[in-house]
DNA sequence: CCAATAGTTCCACTTTTCTCGAACGGATCG
DNA sequence: CGATCCGTTCGAGAAAAGTGGAACTATTGG
């Protein structure tokens, strides 16, 4: 059987618009996701391991945000769904953007920061 | 005299917080006054110059969503603003992020974007 | 000092986005 | 084929952002 039944819809390279990419990573949680597939040891993974514990409606619209700009691909397979970045179609596309956004550190103002005093002065 | 009797609070580049940027950057019409900054023939421009034809307070948010990000300086000079990108501050803190940024091509969906075939294939 | 100018801030309104419970649909297993 | 599991879509309320007219401030020139 064949594994994707229920498909979603996936811009191509050349449709992805700057403004959308920029907006999808604009958001704390869903760059969160983003840097979770980039640093994470797989990447791809079901979808329930994103994000920490959020409603699945919530998560499902980070994704559905981060697809539409063309960030990320999830694709159905069997009863779950597996997510990956589409690192090189993105490079392609606006190359050494997600390398950058990927790079920059301490910017994200999550709640796990300490904000060490020696990286202030 | 001084040249700057007005001034207006701008972050230093280790305030500069990634999603911010990304955000004042994923408008198309914020992202258009950027390009303005950086494809212009002077860095430093007065702001009535930018952005087209709009209304002053609409042109004054833009400026402001860019300057609370770190993306320009905007300073007092006499009895208008100069305003330019703050290129190195930025590069320092977030590397490549704003040239690949600017590199990209066809994909802000701007109404006076003639959009070359020749930029597409 | 009064008028004109440049641009920010105030304020109100509209639109978009965020968030999540609930309903829905496909896939798997007994 | 009913139960369950995974995840999307729907719908609604709340929060945030976009927009622009009007008021305000600072600066320059007569």
């Amino acid at each position: 059987m064949p594994e994707s039944t229920r498909e979603l819809t996936h811009p191509e390279p050349a449709d992805f618009v700057l403004t959308d990419v920029l907006f999808a990573l604009s958001d704390p949680s869903r760059l969160a996701i983003v840097r979770q597939l980039a640093d994470g040891p797989v990447e791809t993974v079901g979808c329930q391991t994103l994000g920490g514990e959020i409603p699945k409606s919530t998560r499902s619209h980070y994704l559905k945000t981060l697809r539409e700009a063309g960030i990320i691909r999830n694709i159905a397979h069997g009863r779950e769904r597996l997510v990956s970045l589409r690192t090189d179609e993105l490079e392609a596309r606006f190359p050494g953007l997600l390398a950058s956004v990927l790079a920059a550190t301490g910017s994200d103002p999550s709640p796990a920061d300490p904000t060490p005093l020696s990286a202030i002065g």
